[in-house]
DNA sequence: GACTATTATCGTATATTCACGATATACGAT
DNA sequence: ATCGTATATCGTGAATATACGATAATAGTC
């Protein structure tokens, strides 16, 4: 971006964009599967499921723990890694929230982009 | 990304990462928004309502509409966007399913990042 | 057809992301 | 202290995203 207009939006609008950004990846979205179906990995573990190289693994992790989604844990010689669940709970909530999408669709109100302004 | 190794994951996977990176921007988040409160509306209408230039706004719509979320209608001179609520809706499920959390935390089970590969 | 309003696209400058090899750091084991 | 394993960070090159002015395309009106 020319300028990080970020700050031209709300916190909840950025803070939203952020989390969606942090999923914005197929590799980080394979770690957060990978995580889900193992509970708990190791970076190593992790970066052997991967068709990356570890220092690429290791940047996407960083972006999911700077993003709040995942936990870390010193586990002996290892670093462990897992979801960050409350974190994850609390963005699914929100996202929600502006999906407006719970389960109904939004109110159908009769269009109004044809009038005047 | 030096050679795009989507193709390297699953095609869910991708599609994740796609939707999640069609929210990735504030201002998208916002457009959102404001169509969720409106129920619909015209391009100039959203423009009005950002704080950026008509050309990044529309942008951001293609943006929107090529990951599915929005549907776009002529509508006289004008045309209006809304949301693609079942298209959301669908994504918002597969987020959940590989999220894992549609309530409660993955399962404890006892770690075994420690243990020798 | 000419005019106007509305929206999309082009061109482009800058910033960010992604990927990886190389290197640094951290730490348990010897 | 040294060694080896595990992970993070650095440096860099290529691809992509963001922003905007300028311009094109589309469609309604006269």
């Amino acid at each position: 971006m020319v300028a990080s207009k970020t700050d031209l939006f709300t916190e909840e609008q950025s803070s939203l964009a952020a989390f969606a950004g942090a999923l914005a990846h197929p590799a980080r979205i394979a770690i957060i599967g990978f995580l889900q179906e193992n509970g708990e990995a190791s970076s190593g573990m992790i970066v052997n499921a991967m068709p990356l190289a570890q220092a690429t693994v290791s940047q996407h992790l960083t972006a999911l723990r700077k993003a709040g989604l995942l936990n870390q844990r010193p586990c002996g010689k290892k670093i462990c890694y897992s979801i960050n669940c409350e974190e994850v709970l609390r963005f699914c909530h929100s996202f929600q929230c502006t999906l407006g999408t719970a389960g109904e669709p939004p109110p159908p109100r009769e269009s109004h982009c044809c009038e005047d302004e």
